[in-house]
DNA sequence: CTGGCCCTATACCCTGGAGGCATGGATGAT
DNA sequence: ATCATCCATGCCTCCAGGGTATAGGGCCAG
């Protein structure tokens, strides 16, 4: 019958994410009573009691939380609709791309280059994004395509792998992993890892060689838990090996990144069963306009082309 | 900065769709003059014009065609949102599962059996739903899981394969085409075919050998245009039959339905390059719950385990 | 035990905006 | 020329979302 509001979804999540009405509330810029209101409202006209209102403090019920992380996604979609159709709007019609720093600049420059010397393609416009960044705006409408580097998330999104390479393992030069040719995954527990900035603690275990997503289909994989340990905290690549050279963590990099950092102070040793690092082309799950398509086209055909002649991996 | 709310979007839907602001307003319950100005609003909030007002009726701009189609997704989500908490509010956990009528009573019944018997299984819902329902069931939040027979539109959900077997194309006896033993889709060119009654006559080429689902990831590919004829409209497998042996249409079947319904007036003929007829169990896009996910277990293993014992296949 | 403290819920008022009604203006059909 | 059709504008009404004040109920310090 009646559908649900966007501003009571908003609500909803404040609360939830709160967990304390008076906190929600000014997050949201109103007053506690209208948010209590208004939550009561929402659980009368769904008929569902979402809190458990226990006088000190606020707990989510479990039909609660399924209500949150629909709500977000709802949340997300809603303001996608507002940024696409925007961005449809312009008049100059625009593919808007991005990637993280290093890629950006490089392979992503690459990739645009060859496509808009294609005949009829739109202006093109790359936007170097940070920590992680790059699915949501995907996600959220903010760029039509994105070069995500493995592993991520990349729930709500359709993806093309483009390049794929080992990952190695740098240590300290006099670490005791070091003496060894080659390691594994569990040779790393226990070991400090450094966190990106930008990245919650937790998702240091993104770097710990296991992929977060779950495998399709029959795989109905139980996490493991991670025993690495987060490190200090870096923000580029440079600052990694330093911290690294150091001997303040022990960080899992692609080789190729090895390879162009070449140091004494520096082992790099290959992890067998560390998931590859990947980049892949990403977009809007579903939407395969013309435009974007040869843009996938492009991509896949600038670094299959490259692939050939990349130089050999360092063993 | 301001997020769009959901009034608006099914304002700018049901415009879209009457191409009428009228009709529209009346289909909205509301009247005309509160239609034309919020949509105004709507495009001067965006800052993007998304129809061509020409004093004779209206039509949809480009960027309105973008909105269209992700406004038609956010309200899907959105109402979602309210169907998955009411029934995760339910006071007996339920799983809900759906599928056609032969295939409810047939084969999802003995899942739901073999996935009850299971220890800490919840309360299993089958629903019996109509023609291409169940992929918009499970869409929309009603319904947890569906059992698809393709081909079908998947779009934003997860599937796993359950069952597949070749198509037949059931002739009058007398038919032309009756006297060769093996068929081509190109071969029913130009036949009455007939349609299930709820679908449209453009989904008629669903029955007529090729699946509707664009190959995910590279492949680009352009529909060629069908030619096969629209025929009756029936409503069950027993009426589809009846309509084929009174020579007024000729049927693409899955080759179990003919081995259960061998008559002497029609024929069945295999037509080698028609997609295969398959089964699959699909769930919303992401969503993988414990429950779910042994769901979906319990279906694969019914289903392998019967595709050993079945009977062979007509020829 | 009691008085502050920290929550959330209730009561009451006020205002912005959604919607109805009447009408204007433009264009095409007859 | 007249009418029909269709969208836009102006004006009014009314309700729901929001603010302020306050009640009510646990928790803790003294």
């Amino acid at each position: 019958m009646d559908d649900l509001e966007v501003r009571e979804l908003r609500y909803f999540v404040a609360v939830a994410e709160e967990l304390n009405f008076s906190r929600a509330a000014e997050r949201l810029g109103i007053s506690q009573p209208p948010l209590s209101r208004a939550i009561s409202q929402l659980e009368r006209r769904l008929g569902v009691q979402l809190f458990e209102r226990d006088t000190r403090g606020v707990a989510v019920t479990a039909a609660g939380q399924t209500m949150l992380t629909e709500a977000r996604t709802a949340l997300e979609v809603m303001s996608r609709v507002a940024r696409r159709t925007r961005r449809a709007g312009w008049a100059v019609p625009t593919l808007v791309t991005t990637a993280k720093p290093g890629i950006a600049s490089g392979l992503l420059g690459r990739i645009v280059e060859v496509y808009a010397a294609l005949p009829g393609s739109p202006r093109v416009e790359i936007v170097v994004s940070g920590y992680r960044q790059q699915a949501d705006m995907v996600r959220d409408g903010r760029a039509d395509a994105a070069l995500l580097s493995s592993p991520c998330d990349e729930r709500g999104l359709d993806s093309e792998p483009l390049t794929t390479e080992p990952r190695v393992a740098a240590l300290p030069a006099a670490h005791r992993l070091a003496r060894r040719s080659t390691l594994r995954c569990s040779d790393l527990h226990g070991e400090r890892m450094p966190r990106w900035s930008g990245a919650t603690p937790e998702e240091c275990v993104y770097w710990s060689g296991r992929d977060r997503t779950d495998g399709p289909g029959r795989g109905v994989g139980a996490h493991q838990p991670e025993v690495t340990v987060p490190g200090p905290v870096v923000n580029d690549p440079t600052e990694l090996l330093e911290v690294v050279s150091l001997g303040q963590a022990v960080a899992l990099i692609p080789a190729s990144l090895a390879e162009a950092n070449l140091r004494t102070d520096i082992a790099y040793r290959p992890v067998d069963d560390a998931s590859p690092y990947t980049v892949a082309v990403a977009w809007t799950r579903g939407a395969r306009s013309p435009v974007l398509n040869s843009f996938v086209r492009s991509a896949i055909d600038v670094t299959t082309s490259e692939q050939g002649t990349a130089a050999p991996h360092v063993s």
